[in-house]
DNA sequence: TCTGGGGTCCTAGGACCC
DNA sequence: TCTGGGGTCCTAGGACCC
């Protein structure tokens, strides 16, 4: 069967959520913002409009806040959460072949339902109102054949009011699709970011039309193989498919920047220590353990003028834990050699490494252990968890380069092995 | 001890996403 | 004075081993 995927996506989501809840902003220009009310997160249409950009810092836009009334939210992460899951429930009863993307986006396949609608925009615009009536929140929904033409089709639906919040660009006339993405800019298509967008522009591909139209093998050689998969994407091949189980994560993080610098150790020790414990929840909460973990400080990029000091360092565990005690005593260790008196640090924060078969291991703390040269101290820190985890796991599955992997497999693609097999010769 | 090529593995960082 | 937080994947190139 011919998949059909949607793409179901919260408007302007963080203040959507807050606008449920305070209706009198129904109207008010109002924007979302992140920790320590540093900058703007999220902004509703009106905003957008006035070309406020995502991640504005605050103090820069008071002038244009003032002169129209923009009012300022600080963000509620329990709130958006819940809110999330809300709207995950409404979509799950129409199929369970729902992939939760991001806090405000899913991606369901559609293709077996779609006999019970007169057409997928139907099924569209059912879903809108469902989650409308159920959660208050309001959503676009893009139709297409692959995630990448449902995203460019949630893309039209969002920017252009002719589509009522639903289109669907696989049963749309191809001309009008082709019209469509004449007028769509390459740059909006999902994987092509700022720094692609403009070499693309030197190659004179500056619509998605453009995209559309250049060879994907050509593609390849000039981009890398994540842009030869757009390009198949956009012509209707479908590479990417649903994954409705979340893989477990392969790194958790917990990060803050402060709102004042800090310069004591004592104060950063409160905040590694406070990361370390979420981290700790994190990892309870997916039932992993983790084998090192990655202490960081920073001091203020912003002001380069200023000593900048970025330093890091991970420590892999005797034995791998999710103990928050074990965990917060070795970030504290961490933090103690990499810490410096007179920088003014302005965020912290600690990563866990995950994959047991993976390790990444910068740099590595073993007490009584003399490291000569990073690449014995690399070694040990191999040698170290291959002891817990089993050599066997460790030495199988090392990561391999593009290159590796082509000679190991014949010429293919590392993640993608089974799925190329199965792609059309490009018309 | 010197020399070189091929294979392997890892790091660092870029680019992208929300 | 004030500038988010949490992720993934890919690649170039260095270090190392045989």
């Amino acid at each position: 069967m011919t998949k059909i995927f949607a793409l179901v996506d919260v408007n302007n989501f963080y203040v959507s959520c807050e606008r449920v809840f305070a209706p009198k902003m129904e109207n008010v220009p109002m924007v979302v913002l992140s920790n320590n009310d540093g900058c703007a997160v999220a902004r509703c249409a009106q905003v957008k409009a006035l070309g406020v950009k995502m991640g504005t810092p605050w103090f820069q836009m008071q002038e244009l806040a003032k002169k129209h009334g923009i009012a300022a939210y600080s963000s509620n992460y329990t709130l958006y959460g819940d809110m999330s899951s809300r709207v995950v429930e409404v979509l799950k009863k129409f199929t369970p072949s729902l992939e939760v993307y991001s806090i405000d986006e899913s991606f369901l396949a559609i293709e077996t339902v779609l006999q019970q609608y007169a057409d997928p925009a139907s099924l569209g615009h059912i879903m809108k109102q469902e989650v409308k009536d159920a959660t208050g929140l309001p959503v676009c929904v893009g139709i297409g054949a692959s995630k990448t033409l449902a995203k460019l089709a949630n893309h039209l639906a969002k920017k252009h009011k002719i589509f009522a919040g639903v289109c669907d660009v696989d049963s749309m006339p191809k001309e009008d699709l082709y019209q469509w993405m004449t007028e769509t800019a390459a740059g909006e298509v999902w994987g092509v970011g700022k720094q692609t967008a403009k070499k693309l522009k030197e190659l004179h591909i500056h619509t998605v039309f453009d995209l559309l139209q250049s060879p994907p093998q050509t593609m390849r050689q000039q981009f890398g193989i994540v842009m030869e998969r757009i390009c198949y994407e956009l012509r209707g091949v479908s590479c990417l498919q649903l994954e409705e189980v979340a893989p477990a994560k392969q790194q958790i993080v917990s990060s803050r920047s402060f709102g004042k610098p800090v310069t004591l150790m004592e104060e950063l020790a409160e905040s590694v220590a406070t990361h370390a414990a979420r981290g700790a929840e994190k990892l309870r909460a997916q039932k992993s353990v983790t084998g090192a973990l990655t202490i960081f400080i920073q001091t203020n990029p912003f002001k380069p003028h200023e000593p900048q000091h970025h330093q890091s360092i991970t420590i892999a565990l005797a034995d791998p834990s999710d103990n928050t005690l074990m965990l917060t005593r070795a970030a504290l260790k961490g933090l103690k050699q990499i810490y410096q008196a007179g920088f003014k640090y302005k965020k912290a924060g600690v990563m866990f490494n995950l994959l047991a078969d993976k390790p990444t291991v910068q740099q590595s703390l073993f007490d009584d252990m003399e490291v000569k040269g990073k690449s014995a101290g690399l070694m040990k820190a191999m040698d170290s968890i291959n002891s817990r985890f089993g050599n066997a796991v460790i030495r199988s599955a090392a990561s391999g380069t593009k290159q590796d992997w082509q000679m190991r497999s014949g010429n293919k693609s590392p993640n993608y092995t089974t799925r190329w097999d199965e792609l059309p010769v490009a018309q």
